[in-house]
RNA sequence: GGGCGAUUAGCUCAGCUGGUUAGAGCGCAUCUCUGAUAAGGAUGAGGUCCCAGGUUCGAGUCCUGGAUCGCCCA
């Protein structure tokens, strides 16, 4: 007998002590290394992954986001892929710069200048990696692995080359070009904002400002216009009114000439009331349409019609216009609002922005000229009252956005700007986005297919210091070179430029190839979202090295984010792939959601309900938490986030591993039965059920893995964790007790095999049954392959199903009838059909035994206890019958069983009338089932029932008692402090009635105890107990 | 204002292409087993499947409208 086989258990599970050898060991191993070199010839499996900003703390989020990222990589390896996964930073952008502002505690881009670029770049560099440590110290304790060591850096010199050659190439095929945007820009700051910061608190508020309603008299008839009809347009900007350059309606929209005072205005119908008033009479109704082209006189005459071009100051369709609030007619200001601005260019309409960077009129507003644009809105108004203008002007309530430094009221403002031209483009991405499997599948066509539908040019630059360059050189005559090399810009420049960053790009300047003026960059830097949606090429610094490393990983077979990547690196990364390769970069990706605390809330520093995720990871431990993430509910759904919730992770999968391995190895130490080679050799129905579970389990687990659905794979190998604790091994135990060799062989099978199963999703546990159960294997279960399904028996499953079935019923009826299941029984009698009775019959020892009965007997129709049943099958009945599926069923039902049963036993049809015609029946069409009668003691479930003999004879209570001593024996050997397979000696005295018992069942009870010597009347000392009310002595001695 | 999603037991969630007694876990109550023992099991209570229409022989499931919540956009 070989000594411990197995490492023992050790007491009661430590999920993080376990999860923190493991990490020790993983690391000592090199698993996560070798797990890759073991794949080295595999086919690539490719992952992308997302930059994280490491200025900032990780969050649970990202806890989230890198569980998912594991699971699916790990499952791909075991399937023998070589899965590389490359970490990345993304570096640059306004956050950092945000933050380093912040530090310094400066307010405007003056001081970034008064303090120097030199300077506060070398302080955003240092601020990224402010927080790496903690990222890489949490990435490992959580079990994902990533290549930390070689992550791609977007703020590494090469990754900027790769992204300038992107520019160049991108604007090479003429899709790079400076225009303007309209921005919420700070008049005071200089600034534009960003919609991140229009997203800080306190950025919207509600503000009280006019609102003007302003006639605009037709200047030639036109259409159902005549001339000195007057537009009515709405505005809650009066200084926007300056610049007029256009009124907007909806081509389809209602409109009404209407009288009021005298005059005749024009409203959309929805609003004549609203706007005008009761008193208005309305003369004639036209679609919108009717009046596009009509001519008007401006509110003001600063800029002249001339000046916009042939569609100034004349009516527009747009798809903008609502009848919810003003007039439905909408003044439109090209240089002053993001619809306004697209209007204007779908209608040639010039860009004029008469506003100046500090927020003054220039000097083409008159007298207005030099004048803070929102101070001149009453001066205005005053204005066009004066010259009959004006219909109304009233207070208006609303929300409008502030700079959230400074609180100055933004301005809409139209900035030149550099853009990408992916309106170009836009249908190749919708098509290339065809081919991507997104999950949830919604997101294809909805958020992300509607945003790509609507996709306008992607804005470039940005007025800011802390970013990749944009490589656009331009010369006093206007010339433009954008650079796409560092060679190419030593070749003009003389220069070879070592960090390519703000200042020091800024001062390479070189001749003008075209005219031989003088060159220097523009100043803008890059979007930050271009540098990550070009990393597919830019991590490995491709074309202009590694070009082949590169093509051998594009696309990605799989990427994962949060959803709210849907307009960032989601769609970066298809743009970016599409500028330039005309394809999309990812196959696969998966979205995750939200993370709301336990009420629904939204996780917040200023609520105080940020859950941290270290105090998970010390107090419940990493596998716990991925399992919640992996198979609570589908990811993009988001979270309601408890420590309660992660529990039950430990509660129902984690627990019930420990206990079965810890139960496992007890049985195979104290039996001396090592790991036997080869296949496991099922002795029994209940070996050959859980082996059949187990194929059933890794073909449906593998299914769902590869459909990136890790909620169903994961809650599928839950229901076979399940199954072998609360069935196999519980049905199986006596077998364990006594070292059966199968049992053993199966069991520790069933847990390798799991093992594997579980190692995606929880990598700790995983590794631990592994390394317990194959100490001689591989060194970790993240070096195996992933298992092969064996062969399913759907019928012994069904079987199986069948008599848990029953058993369940047994035990509800003995918990009604209040008996114990230690007392034996005579019978029990289950009520099935002629199929599920030779189902049941195999399996009755298991039936028997866990219900504590004699004899299993079945009812059948001559039985009195119950009758045959027939009913319809309404899922192949009703395509057939369709209308008359009703009167089908009650013919059905007046049916008489016992003959249809005949019938079908001998395959022959069963006819049915229904309405007038005879209609043929086959077994599929009819359920036929036993129907326990009324009147008996017996539970039911649906038309399966189990009654129980309940009379108990002398024998059987006997029985009853002798097992009761078995109980009490058992105590005292637990109290006595023995291990479960010492031998004792044992003596028992006190009550008669016992000791009779005892001493007709007295070689069940030294088996049962592992007594070698039992005397019964004898015991001088020992225990004194109560058993069924009876005094009983145990005096217990190990040998 | 627009788009997308969600709404099933007290809580967290399943429910496949429509098929006739809507499931699981937790919690609660009652009971129970024990050679996995600070674990395990059983039973029970608890549901107008958000509301209103519609399609259908039949709707938690499909369609229309509405409500509430969430995310994104304006």
């Amino acid at each position: 007998m070989a000594e411990n086989p197995y490492t023992p258990q050790q007491g009661k599970l430590d999920q993080p002590l376990l999860e923190s050898q493991l990490l020790e060991r993983w690391r000592n191993l090199g698993v996560f290394e070798k797990s890759l070199e073991a794949r080295a010839g595999g086919e690539p499996w490719v992952f992308y992954e997302g930059p994280p900003t490491a200025n900032g703390m990780p969050g649970t989020h990202h806890v989230l986001a890198r569980v998912f990222k594991d699971v699916f990589p790990r499952y791909q390896t075991m399937r023998g892929r070589r899965v590389e996964r490359k970490g990345g930073w993304d570096c640059h952008g306004l956050p950092v710069e945000l933050a380093v502002e912040a530090e310094l505690g400066f307010t405007s881009k003056d001081d970034i200048e008064e303090f120097g670029i030199a300077e506060f770049n070398a302080r955003c560099r240092e601020s990224v990696f402010k927080h790496v440590g903690e990222w890489n110290r949490l990435t490992e304790r959580i079990g994902f692995w990533i290549d930390l060591d070689d992550a791609y850096r977007t703020l590494d010199a090469s990754y900027v080359e790769s992204l300038w050659w992107a520019i160049k190439t991108i604007s090479a095929k003429g899709l790079l070009y400076e225009g303007h945007k309209v921005v919420p820009y700070c008049p005071r700051c200089g600034t534009t904002l960003s919609s991140h910061e229009l997203g800080q608190p306190g950025a919207y508020r509600d503000v009280v400002d006019t609102a003007a309603f302003v006639r605009l008299p037709i200047t030639a008839a036109h259409g159902p216009l005549e001339a000195g009809d007057q537009l009515v347009v709405w505005t809650t900007t009066p200084w926007t009114l300056v610049s007029n350059a256009a009124v907007a309606v909806d081509s389809d929209l209602t409109y009404v000439r209407a009288s009021v005072g005298g005059q005749i205005v024009v409203v959309a119908e929805a609003l004549v009331e609203k706007s005008l008033g009761e008193s208005a009479e309305v003369l004639s109704k036209f679609a919108g349409k009717e009046i596009v082209g009509a001519a008007y006189e401006p509110p003001f005459n600063f800029i002249s019609a001339a000046d916009y071009g042939p569609a100034g100051h004349t009516v527009l369709a747009a798809d903008f216009v609502t009848a919810e609030e003003g007039t439905g007619l909408v003044h439109t200001a090209i240089a002053f609002g993001e619809d306004d601005f697209r209007l204007g260019e779908q209608a040639g309409l010039a860009a004029i922005n008469p506003v100046k960077p500090d927020g003054s009129y220039d000097e083409r507003i008159g007298s207005y000229a030099g004048r803070q644009v929102k101070d001149c809105d009453a001066d205005l108004i005053a204005d066009l009252e004066s010259r009959g203008r004006l219909l109304r002007a009233e207070d208006y309530e609303h929300s409008y956005p502030h700079c959230w430094r400074c609180s100055t009221p933004l301005l809409y403002y139209a900035k030149p700007s550099w853009y990408i031209a992916t309106s170009k483009i836009r249908d190749r991405m919708l098509e290339e986005n065809a081919t991507i499997d997104w999950h949830p599948e919604h997101v294809k066509d909805g958020r992300f297919g509607k945003w790509l539908e609507n996709n306008v040019d992607w804005a470039l630059s940005r007025e800011r210091y802390w970013g990749t360059p944009l490589p656009v050189w331009r010369c006093g005559r206007g010339h433009t070179h954008v650079i796409g090399s560092f060679d190419e810009l030593e070749e003009l420049s003389g220069i070879r430029i070592e960090d390519p960053h703000r200042p020091y790009v800024d001062e390479v300047a070189f001749p003008c190839p075209q005219c031989t003026d003088r060159m220097v960059r523009v100043p803008e830097v890059i979007d930050v979202w271009f540098d990550s949606g070009a990393m597919p090429f830019a991590q490995h610094h491709a074309p202009l090295e590694n070009q082949d490393r590169f093509e051998q990983r594009f696309p990605a077979d799989f990427i994962c984010e949060a959803l709210d990547q849907t307009r960032g690196w989601f769609y970066s990364l298809l743009a970016v792939s599409t500028l330039l390769f005309d394809k999309a970069s990812y196959r696969s990706v998966v979205c995750l959601g939200l993370i709301l605390d336990g009420d629904g809330q939204k996780m917040s520093k200023s609520k105080g309900n940020v859950v941290e995720p270290w105090s998970i990871l010390d107090s419940q431990g990493a596998d716990p938490l991925r399992w919640y993430f992996l198979t609570s509910k589908q990811p993009w759904d988001g979270y309601r986030f408890s420590t309660d919730a992660i529990d039950e992770s430990t509660r129902r999968l984690l627990l019930p591993l420990w206990n079965v391995l810890g139960f496992f190895t007890l049985y195979a130490n104290a039996s001396g039965v090592g790991p036997i080679a080869g296949d496991p050799q099922p002795a029994n129905d209940l070996d050959r059920w859980i082996l059949s579970r187990l194929a059933a389990t890794v073909t449906t687990v593998s299914e769902r893995l590869e459909a990136f659905d890790a909620t169903a794979a994961g809650r599928e190998i839950q229901e076979l964790v399940e199954d072998l604790s609360n069935w196999y091994v519980r049905r199986s135990r006596r077998r364990f007790w006594d070292g059966d060799e199968a049992a053993l062989g199966v069991l520790r099978h069933v847990l390798l095999t799991i093992s594997k199963l579980l190692a995606p999703f929880c990598p700790f546990m995983a590794d631990h049954i592994h390394v317990t159960l194959d100490p001689e294997g591989a060194e970790s279960v993240h070096l195996c392959d992933w298992p092969q399904p064996g062969t399913r028996d759907e019928s012994l499953e069904a079987a199986m199903a069948a008599a848990r079935e029953a058993v369940t019923l047994g035990l509800a009826a003995r918990g009604q009838a209040k008996i114990k299941v230690r007392q034996p029984l005579r019978a029990a009698v289950i009520v099935a059909t002629e199929e599920e009775r030779a189902a049941l019959e195999g399996l009755a020892e298991v039936v028997r035994e866990e219900l504590n009965v004699k004899e299993l007997r079945f009812a059948d129709a001559a039985d009195e206890l119950a009758q045959l049943e027939v009913k319809p099958n309404y899922r192949t009945m009703g395509p057939t019958f369709g209308k008359d599926m009703p009167l089908a069923a009650k013919a059905v039902e007046a049916l008489d069983a016992v003959h249809v049963g005949d019938l079908l036993k001998s395959n022959q049809p069963v006819h049915i009338n229904v309405a007038g015609r005879e209609h043929p029946l086959g077994a599929d069409d009819l359920i036929v089932s036993m129907m326990p009668l009324d009147g008996y003691q017996l539970e039911r479930e649906g038309s399966h029932a189990v009654a129980l003999e309940l009379t108990l004879d002398e024998e059987l209570l006997l029985e009853g008692l002798a097992r009761e001593v078995v109980h009490a024996v058992q105590a005292a050997r637990r109290d006595a402090g023995l291990d479960v397979e010492d031998r004792i000696s044992l003596s028992l005295d006190g009550d008669q009635r016992l000791l009779e018992a005892a001493s007709l069942h007295k070689d069940y009870i030294a088996a049962e105890v592992l007594a070698t010597a039992f005397e019964v009347g004898t015991a001088a000392s020992g225990e004194e107990v109560l058993v069924d009310g009876r005094k009983l002595v145990v005096a217990v001695e190990r040998n």
